[in-house]
RNA sequence: GCCCCCGUAGCUCAGGGGAUAGAGCACCGGCCUCCGGAGCCGGGUGCGCAGGUUCGAAUCCUGCCGGGGGCACCA
């Protein structure tokens, strides 16, 4: 259990010995520190119910609470807020419990259900740029939160890989090379290697899609492409696993760089078996019906306020678009992974494809009830002139890239500064790499999500202040302390009652470790897990400042002050996971 | 045209009904007899505008202004 779940518990026996429901309080950290250490505004909204003054009912609380041995004072203030603070010992003790809790105070679903994290959304055919960080970091976030809450969770990238982007790479390829065996009708062998780079393809694919959308003969021949492509062309199903192992080999680089892992590697072409049954079964019903030589299936409801477009089950030219793609997938992880929750991590953009995808799927039975679907829509990467960025030349920056550019940041830094100046070669790679890739990830996760969010490659390469290395740093120099208390002999012990203010600061911030990570959970935002791990660096900073641990002559009060740091550790290296970030031993 | 999102300090952003709205950057000043200075301490006349709901609104509702986005065979 927490700490403010327990209080909330105890003032709610308050508002129920008063004849009020218990609800009413709920208690939450203090907004007037210098006041008191929580807070409970349940008598102000009790007091319209009660027909009571609030003051009267919040007097009667603290009445009930002053009996409460836990509690050092509670007083009502301004129209009826109940002030709350406890005694030295009751924090201690429920220090030396929730330190020892693997989970830190949070409690587990007694139901795990099975989460299915939809991220990332790497297209064949195309490098992951700047456009993928956010759905990358985001998405792996919020399946580590889902993880660390005891959700059985999956992760699958969902690769664009059976669309209309295959059919104009290929149709391309095949114009501009005719005589390759993969355009031979009669050709069975094809050639191991593939006839085209990833920078190829880079090029290929932007140029073909621009051309398409001027030459509609071009734009014909991609789609039958696709639909040759769909159908099982041999020479076109070659040549479309050699693209995708190309793109896949750098994408894989870019997940590894940033330490993002997947349990499933699949993508559109992994339901590409159950498209043709799925839209047979579906243009039997009454929902499917022909318009303008499409396949579609209206998704208006009533209630709504505005048009929505109708989900194309299968083109004119008898293809499958990604609407096709993601109702398959959702009928594969309802079926085959007895999916109960499915998020897709997905730029807001698409708000209007998945409204469409969603309400398909629940009213034609390929989503029951039963599974909850979510679209976790976020913000667009701007450019500092606030349109979508692109570099100087136009183009945009390879995922890739901006990776190595912020690995050399910290590494520069860490040469200028001359830190870690004795540590073997390779260490201060693996530390450059380690604060480099958190820069970029604490960058983007302290946002919320769903704003727009301007690209600044200085941000990202930014190391002091509120970043992603200051909490590393927090945490290398506990880590610090440790060891050498380790080595001095020092061992750690019961947390005693705090003395100074700076100690049971951080005591009440770590305290705080439950209600954050529900919030986090619940709303779908890893950036109130960032803002709080921020929050306890500062805390352990000051803690630090003042609290000298190794030259503690109290040895009772040194092994309690070791506690504290180490629990500030657990607590930090817990909260930087849940971002993906890595704390290095030392930097 | 219709719909969605956003507008908070000089800049980049937190804040999902509570008291006196917070961080970081930048700028100014202080802190190395002590566990790592990527640090600590101090310095702040800001919620686009106008109404409404509420005991209480940056937060919920309406309108307006400004910015971004979406509107069937791309993903």
């Amino acid at each position: 259990m927490s700490l403010q779940k327990y209080l909330s518990e105890l003032v709610g026996a308050a508002f129920a010995s008063l004849g009020l429901p218990p609800e009413f309080g709920e208690v939450v950290p203090s907004q007037r520190p210098e006041l008191a250490q929580f807070q409970c505004n349940g008598a102000m909204s009790a007091a319209k119910q009660a027909g009571r003054p609030p003051r009267e009912i919040a007097e009667g609380v603290v009445a009930y609470l002053e009996k409460e041995p836990a509690i050092a004072s509670s007083s009502v203030a301004g129209p009826g807020f109940i002030n709350i603070t406890l005694t030295d010992a009751t924090l201690a003790g429920w220090a030396g419990k929730t330190s020892q809790d693997p989970n830190l105070g949070f409690e587990p679903p007694q139901d795990p259900r099975t989460v299915i994290v939809d991220y990332a959304g790497p297209n064949v055919a195309k490098a992951m740029h700047v456009g993928h960080i956010r759905a990358t970091i985001i998405g792996d976030s919020i399946a580590r939160l889902f993880h660390f809450a005891g959700e059985k969770v999956i992760r699958d990238p969902h690769f664009g890989d059976w669309g209309f982007q295959m059919g104009l790479v290929i149709a391309a390829i095949e114009e501009a090379s005719p005589d390759l065996p993969y355009f031979d009708e009669t050709a069975v062998e094809f050639p191991e290697t593939p006839p085209v780079s990833l920078e190829d393809l880079q090029r290929i694919y932007p140029e073909a899609a621009a051309r398409a959308r001027e030459d509609k003969d071009f734009q014909a021949l991609a789609r039958d492409t696709t639909v040759a492509l769909q159908q099982g062309h041999p020479g076109y199903l070659a040549l479309w696993k050699q693209m995708k192992a190309v793109s896949e080999e750098s994408q894989r680089a870019d997940f590894a760089a940033l330490g993002v892992k997947f349990d499933l590697w699949y993508g559109e072409s992994d339901v590409r078996d159950r498209l043709s049954p799925l839209v047979e079964r579906l243009s039997a019903t009454e929902f499917a019906e022909e318009s303008e030589g499409a396949l579609i299936v209206k998704v208006e409801e009533e209630g709504d306020n505005r048009e929505y477009p109708p989900l194309i089950l299968e083109s004119s030219a008898g293809g499958y678009l990604y609407s096709t793609f993601d109702l398959a997938t959702v009928e594969m992880r309802v079926r085959d992974l007895g999916a109960d929750l499915i998020l897709y991590v997905v730029d807001r953009r698409q708000a209007d494809h998945f409204t469409q995808v969603f309400r398909v799927a629940r009213k034609t039975g390929i989503a029951p009830e039963s599974v909850t679907i979510e679209h976790i829509g976020f913000g667009t990467m701007n450019g500092p002139d606030g349109k979508p960025f692109r570099t100087r030349e136009g183009g945009v920056v390879r995922l890739g890239d901006l990776i190595a550019m912020v690995i050399k940041a910290a590494r520069d830094r860490l040469d200028e500064a001359h830190l870690a100046e004795e540590y073997p070669e390779d260490e201060r790679e693996q530390i450059a790499t380690q604060v480099g890739i958190a820069a970029l990830k604490y960058g983007d996760l302290v946002n919320n999500r769903s704003s727009d969010y301007v690209f600044d490659l200085e941000r990202f390469s930014s190391f002091e202040g509120k970043t992603g290395p200051y909490l590393q740093y927090a945490a290398v120099r506990i880590k610090s302390i440790l060891r050498r208390a380790a080595e001095e002999g020092i061992e750690t012990g019961p947390v005693l009652p705090p003395v100074v203010d700076a100690e049971r600061d951080l005591l009440l911030e770590l305290t705080q470790f439950p209600e954050v990570v529900a919030r986090s959970i619940e709303l779908r935002a890893p950036n109130h897990v960032a803002e709080y791990s921020h929050n306890v660096a500062v805390r352990f900073n000051r803690f630090y400042d003042v609290c000298h641990i190794l030259s503690e002559d109290d040895t009772g009060r040194q092994a309690s002050l070791l506690s504290l740091a180490s629990w500030a550790l657990v607590t930090l290296e817990r909260l930087l996971d849940l971002l993906g970030i890595e704390v290095p031993d030392r930097m």
